[in-house]
DNA sequence: CCTCGTTTCTACAACGTTGTAGGCAACGTT
DNA sequence: AACGTTGCCTACAACGTTGTAGAAACGAGG
């Protein structure tokens, strides 16, 4: 029961190319023939095959998203953005999950939705230079740092410059202890990285020593490994009177573990995470971040892609960076 | 810089039909030609072209999931399991953002993503059994109570019976004054409605009186609605001893305006959500709630539309039920 | 050596769409 | 009256793939 240009033709008596003309907004089409096509349209309820405009034009008008994990609340948060963005483009947003892994990204970058979309926004997290440089295919977007001098545009945050800043709060409420959540030894944390650069030049800064008893790692991001890695400073006697964790959900977890051993925040510990997640509003208590303005980073990516879709496919690859601000709540502020 | 069959045959030697057979995995190809196709594949990094083939098969194997709102945690991780129960059939999914619109979802209904994927598993909000009527397209599977007879195939969980019990779980603690949040007017409010059925069918049960000053509505179901709820229940006098929130974000604004409001929880108010959300493992307190099972509804939708698509598609409409358990912790029990 | 069946491969057409080229009529200009 | 221009429409081919039909090569059985 589905229709094809061709029966759309029939029934309003023209030829298949009007009917083609008369979806694509062609001018040159009289009044009364576009009135019976539009008609001949409706009552058949006749929608256009992509797959073979696609074959055609060469285009889909569908992007792809892939993002490590969707229940990590800030990359549910930015695909919302993205999708609103690039409905401004009229794109439908293909979201993938890579879970992260290389070899899974990999997959994802060197194109396995190939051919089905015009171009992939992509905020990688094993990804390396080297695996990207191969690509011919499909026009990409970088979200993050990950992938340092790539062969890609990309829309970063001052990471740097945000983790010194919160640290710096930190600093300017008295806290003198502060310790990190987050640190990654492996290549794959780059923002991990420059986070905790960030971390230690408030600290030089201030005059504070940086204590290597004071950063703890975690692998992933969760709000488990946030928790795990706040119990292990508690056990291991260093004391901190404030914790920057490298995002909200190990901030969380964070809170979560210092409750549980009885500690009140921010009175004994502050703390702070980075991201601003729609959680952290109403954990208790509600969580001081860097915010970052994902609705600009999904704008940017959105854009950068349209310009590279419909301009210089070969041009030099653009940065482009967007902007944060500090959310301060009660997990650094007494009532 | 993008290969196509010919591009592979000429360098194979081989006409465009062999390398097709080849790429299909067909069994009649000699070993020496198989290798050298392949051979000739992978020095150009071919892909097919996924548009031109479900053009000629009729397939893409893409199917889309289409959820309200992507940045409630329930439907990020619904996401995430679907994704995943997807790939065991090869599809990729593509996931819509309804907004929950009645128009926006008649939309994506009524297939403005038709012609692309091979099927749509659905989370209705606002749409009607009417809406979806006069669809001849893209097989669907339905989740959740919304449309309550509708022509496509469904999966759900036991709404009242999940409410009835974990209500009976606060009566069972000896809670007396149980107040509920959550409750909708409109027609939108299936869940709501089954869920408020089993909170009264568990009072009446234990010879409780259903008292509408405790049932406080919700239009939305996110955090800042279930806080709003909560002060205005707490402000009004009712004085409950426990809450039952009909999902977990309402239950993580209804703990926070408890926790501004001086109330200890569970001491003073138990409360309960529903979903099963990562956050409300982490919470404080960790809240008790319904947990459905997530892995099981993305299983049994994809299975719902895979046999849809392989078999009968004007086969009777089914519907299946996943289980769900009740997580019970902090915010019912005193540790 | 012939016949028959199987294996291996190829030519062709078709999926639904749109770009190109061109035809025909109506109009204005010389 | 002849000409070019414009508006409106159509026929055809092509996008990259795969199903169908069938040709060619090969082996087994008589």
């Amino acid at each position: 029961m589905r229709h094809r240009l061709k029966d759309v033709a029939e029934r309003a008596g023209v030829s298949v190319k009007t009917v083609s003309n008369v979806v694509n907004g062609y001018v040159h089409v009289r009044p009364d023939t576009r009135a019976r096509v539009e008609e001949a349209i409706a009552e058949l309820n006749y929608r256009p095959n992509l797959s073979a405009r696609h074959l055609r034009k060469g285009r889909t008008g569908v992007i792809a998203l892939a993002v490590p994990e969707l229940d990590i609340p800030y990359f549910a948060e930015l695909a919302r953005y993205v999708v609103t963005a690039a409905a401004d483009f009229g794109w439908t947003v293909l979201i993938d999950q890579t879970g992260g892994g290389r070899e899974q990204e990999r997959v994802v970058a060197s194109g396995i939705t190939d051919h089905l979309i015009d171009g992939l926004i992509f905020s990688p997290l094993a990804l390396t230079a080297e695996d990207l440089a191969g690509l011919d295919g499909t026009p990409m977007v970088l979200l993050g740092e990950r992938v340092d001098h790539g062969p890609a545009d990309r829309v970063v945050i001052d990471n740097v410059g945000a983790a010194r800043e919160i640290t710096g709060h930190l600093i300017g409420l008295g806290r003198r202890r502060i310790a990190a959540i987050g640190s990654q030894r492996t290549d794959e944390g780059a923002s991990a990285r420059l986070r905790l650069a960030g971390y230690g030049d408030a600290l030089r800064a201030a005059g504070l020593d940086y204590d290597e008893a004071l950063v703890a790692p975690a692998s992933a991001w969760h709000r488990a490994d946030g928790a795990a890695a706040m119990r292990g400073l508690l056990t291991s006697g260093v004391r901190p009177d404030a914790v920057f964790c490298f995002n909200d959900t190990l901030a969380l977890g964070a809170l979560r573990a210092l409750h549980e051993a009885g500690l009140r925040v921010p009175e004994d510990v502050a703390v702070v995470g980075f991201d601003d997640i729609e959680d952290g509003r109403f954990s208790i208590p509600t969580l001081s971040t860097v915010a970052p303005d994902k609705a600009q980073i999904a704008r940017l990516a959105v854009e950068l892609l349209a310009n590279r879709l419909d301009g210089d496919r070969a041009a030099p690859a653009r940065e482009l960076s967007a902007p944060y601000r500090l959310e301060l709540r009660e997990s650094t502020q007494t009532p």
